[in-house]
DNA sequence: GCCGGGGTCAGCCGATCGGATGACCCGCCG
DNA sequence: CGGCGGGTCATCCGATCGGCTGACCCCGGC
């Protein structure tokens, strides 16, 4: 997979097309490098890995419109085994990590990271090795040590409707369920992400971007 | 400052590695674009614009450390007046435009423009032209017809203390004013973001990026 | 010199929240 | 089959919030 005179075929996945570009220009420039497609949109990418039987696809989370860079990146691992997805982004939160990483990302790397690292990590994942920003891997070791609370689905449901400032009774409403119930899931919410008001959980939502 | 022999002299300045090397890679690929500096902090940008008389400053806004796009861009401009910033950046809130414009901001491009837009917003700000993503346009028109609620100081200071999930008791303590000054500002801040709760009021803050 | 905006403070009151406790149901796993 | 996690619901109560009204001060512009 790692030939030197086969070059690694690889595709190229983020919404922002400026960065695409430059991506483009850069990879271009390394002779190991076929970029042999370009996606704006998660669909794309799925699509495209579907008919080019790539090695390697470097892939945004944030994709705006569509399907997010970990549904893509599920679907893409799902049908191409072989094609093994490097996530590049800006964000090294918690949850964008361990979804990606869960969804079957080989590697994970930081759009701050310096150039050279990109290249050691599209080698590694060609080859289905894992490489991971050092950030990043300071992350998963800090999680493994202290597991981190997971919110379950419906917690996440509430939260949502918190995050659009909904008092408990509206919650209640949207969700179907009784005001008593909305409580309680709250003050496990609360517990989870160590707050003690709606504010805060909301401020630790957004942060955390465990929200769309 | 446009002159065919004279080729651009352009200063980048991101923080994020990768997408500052793959904008060099595409920008060299430009004949008439000199990239005579790259920096990777707004400090840095600063600093190359006082010392290499650079025609245009390329420069996105969010920088992780250290002062922002917005506070770099006002330090060149009142430096360096023949050097125009043009703004390179994610995010087309009204927040964002709003400063980076007053700030003296030449041009603001999105990066989900295509790259031809690039060069040619380049060669705008060069020659000190206002270069704006359609997008981007709109929402400034849109402002002028409706100019939006823009929040006093003092009203900044309470909400950055609500997104911290702080109560009004310690929100009064922490600002040395009285639990009704607070709940006075609280009440204007949900007029002006339209919400009426706490928590509505951090999640349109965090969502239009009020706060840092 | 008056007016308006921004900041500060007070008191009142109904609605809501936060916390605690206890309970039931269901599906899954050992 | 028994336990356990997740989801649901109820009740109670003190603390807090949200809305309202009215007031004072300072400063800068007309």
């Amino acid at each position: 997979m790692n030939d030197p005179a086969k070059p690694i075929r690889l595709i190229l996945c983020d919404d922002h097309a400026v960065v695409r570009a430059g991506l483009l220009a850069l990879l271009d420039s390394a002779p190991d490098v076929d970029v042999v497609g370009e996606a704006g949109t998660g669909e794309e990418a799925v699509a495209l890995a579907a008919k080019l039987n790539a090695d390697v696809v470097l892939m945004d989370l944030q994709l705006g419109a569509g399907i997010d860079g970990v549904e893509a990146t599920r679907r893409i691992t799902a049908e191409r085994p072989d094609t093994h997805v490097l996530v590049l982004t800006t964000y090294d939160t918690d949850a964008d990590i361990t979804r990606a990483i869960e969804a079957g990302a080989t590697g994970y790397l930081l759009k701050a990271e310096r150039p050279d690292e990109l290249f050691a990590a599209i080698h590694a994942a060609a080859e289905g090795r894992t490489a991971l920003s050092p950030p990043v891997a300071g992350r998963v070791m800090a999680r493994m040590r202290s597991p981190q609370p997971t919110l379950t689905d419906r917690e996440r449901d509430i939260l949502a409707q918190l995050a659009q400032g909904l008092g408990n009774r509206d919650i209640a409403r949207a969700l179907f369920i009784s005001e008593a119930t909305v409580k309680t899931h709250l003050g496990r919410i609360y517990d989870k992400l160590g707050v003690d008001t709606r504010a805060g959980a909301v401020a630790v939502a957004k942060e955390q971007r465990l929200l769309g």
